[in-house]
DNA sequence: CCGCCTGCGTAGACAGCGTCTACTACCTTC
DNA sequence: GAAGGTAGTAGACGCTGTCTACGCAGGCGG
């Protein structure tokens, strides 16, 4: 399906993450992503309500593009819960750096608020491979399975946004985020048996 | 000093910290601080170059909030670091919640891109007071105490970020973020010596 | 005392934004 | 061929941030 041949509602979508990804999150404006799929300002009405509703639909692909590269990490990586856990936090904090826009946008409280986007479609089955993972490596002493998972996810989202503004480079003094990342899995699922 | 008498830039400032506040992020727009502040439009320009410049200010004003409520926790808890810590994990927590539109103003990366809000007067004060604390409580086998000190930062962050959205409680199943905070502070710290 | 200058705040213009409302082609179906 | 519905256009509205010109006050040198 090509650029002049796809509808206009995945023109709209396709020009959205086009740029979101390259000029950033502020970029994504009503008008400017009529005039990237090449319609008029009013055109995405017919589609998209509002711009709230634009922005979910492509918030919504940049969650499927995590989603693929996660599926993508559990098909590579090997049958190790505990090296499966350090592969999909390798993937997580890669995307957020490498789609930081993306990222951003797709954890805006403003579109989470509005209801466009339902957690249970979006961030939930990705937490769901992790609660499983967690599941299969958790200590006895450790908290319930779900409350060890959640902390260990918040902890790599909290890497990835403070790595993403150089706060954390510049307090901890390391060179990359992977010692973070190292520190995070230990300190959730203990040392990893070498 | 009375709200009259208050110069016109401290009365800016201000009123936009009340509005984030109260309306949260998207109200704090450059002519609507203006109107509350009882100035023209165009007297912010007078000292703040720019709307991003108005908003640092106000987001600064938000870590000196945090700051004190941070320096208040360290007066009044124990001596024990692990219990400090613990401490201080729920008064970030605390504001995060109870100040979300603040808590997102501060955190707002187009304003720590711009570099109107340095790290160095900001966040970093309050890492140093988690890392004095963490090294104190470091066990030999742990990360590196500014990693160690950032991985469990991150974690609060995390935990912060994605619980004002419902998504963790959703998929912990917690009533509250106390779990976590726990299950954080237990996974980098060691589990609390009773 | 007068004139001038400088600093502060006002007011209007401008382009861009999201939203709303005609209006116009076009495609279907009788 | 006429009628009806759909998809996209075009313009208006009020809002935004920024820029510029103007007025008005107080302080200072003559």
């Amino acid at each position: 399906m090509s650029e002049e041949t796809a509808g206009v509602r995945a023109r709209l979508v396709a020009a959205g993450v086009e740029l979101v990804l390259h000029e950033g999150q502020s970029a994504v404006s009503l008008r400017e992503i009529a005039r990237r799929a090449g319609v008029s300002h009013g055109a995405p009405r017919r589609y998209f309500p509002t711009h709230v509703d634009l922005l979910s639909a492509i918030a919504r692909e940049g969650f499927a593009d995590l989603a693929a590269r996660v599926d993508a990490t559990m098909r590579d990586a090997g049958p190790a819960p505990r090296a499966r856990l350090a592969a999909l936090g390798r993937t997580y904090l890669d995307f957020a750096a490498t789609h930081r826009g993306m990222f951003e946008l797709m954890f805006r409280h403003d579109l989470l608020d509005s209801g466009r986007l339902r957690l249970r479609e979006t961030s939930l089955p990705l937490f769901a491979v992790v609660a499983d993972l967690v599941a299969q490596v958790r200590r006895p002493t450790d908290a319930p399975a779900p409350v060890l998972a959640g902390a260990l996810w918040a902890n790599l989202h909290g890497i990835a946004q403070l790595w993403a503004w150089g706060s954390l480079p510049l307090a901890t003094g390391a060179a990359d985020d992977d010692a973070l990342l190292r520190a995070a899995l230990d300190a959730h699922l203990g040392p990893l048996p070498s």
